[in-house]
DNA sequence: ACATTTGTTCTATAAAGTAGAATAAATAGA
DNA sequence: TCTATTTATTCTACTTTATAGAACAAATGT
C-alpha cells in the first residue's frame, strides 16, 4: 500500500470527495464522477477505493443520520483529512511543473 | 487494456518521453523519473509500462544505431504517437478543469 | 410484518505497478 | 576470435489498484 502517491483512480475519488463537501457518500461520488470527470463505475468501484483512501489517511468517514424523511440505509459520509489535502497539492504542484517543462502542455 | 485512460505510473513515464525527444529510452526513462518526477524506480517497471503504453498506441519504438563511440545493446527509443500527446492534453484539461471547480485547489 | 427505497459489503477477477535477476548485444583489447 | 567490460533490454514473479455486480442490510411507510 503506496502512500506516496495516489493511483489515478484513488485521486479522481478523493477529488469528488472535495468538491461534494458535506455530501461525499458512495452513490454520491459515483454521480458525481459521471457529471464531473466523465467516468462511469461500478458502486463497488468506488467503495473499494474509498476504504483504501481511509486506510492510508486520506479521508476518514462516519455513518449519517437517519430519518431523513426518506427509507434506505444510512449514508456513510467521507471527508477529507489534512494529508489528503496535502497529497492532493503536491500532486497538483507536480503537474504544473512537469507541463511547465513541455511547451505542448505548458498552461498559459 | 484501457484505452480511455493512462494509469498514474503511466502517465508520467509518457510525459518523461515527450520531455526527452529524441533521447528517450529505458534508463534514460528512468533518470528523468528521478530527476524530474522525484520517483525511483527499477529499470524493469519502466518496461513494462513502456510496453504496455506500445500496445495501446500511445507511443512507438525503434532501436537506435549501434557504434555511438560506445560498447553496449543498442538503445529501443520511444517516440509519442498524435494518439498519445492527444490523451495527455486531454488528461491535463480534466485535471485543470476539475481543480477549478475545488478553489483550495484553483491554480492562479 | 412486508414492500419499497436507499445504500453498503462481499466476492471475484482484470489491469497496472514494481523489483531485480537473467540475458543479450556492442566494443575493445589480448 | 576469445574474453572482459559496458550498456541496455527481457523475463519472471508478485503486490497493489481498479473494476463489476450480486448479495445483503437498514430505514421508512403502509
Amino acid at each position: 500500500m503506496s502512500k506516496e502517491h495516489l493511483g489515478e483512480f484513488e485521486e479522481l475519488v478523493l477529488l469528488m470527495i472535495m468538491l461534494l463537501k458535506e455530501e461525499a457518500y458512495g452513490l454520491a461520488i459515483r454521480e458525481a464522477l459521471k457529471t464531473h470527470a466523465n467516468r462511469v463505475v461500478a458502486i463497488g468501484a468506488v467503495h473499494g477505493t474509498v476504504n483504501r483512501l481511509e486506510k492510508k489517511g486520506f479521508i476518514e468517514s462516519h455513518f449519517g443520520e437517519a430519518s431523513d424523511l426518506r427509507g434506505g440505509r444510512r449514508k456513510r459520509l467521507f471527508t477529507i483529512t489534512a494529508e489528503g489535502k496535502t497529497i492532493l497539492e503536491k500532486s497538483r504542484d507536480a503537474k504544473v511543473s512537469l507541463w511547465g517543462k513541455i511547451p505542448e502542455l505548458s498552461i498559459q
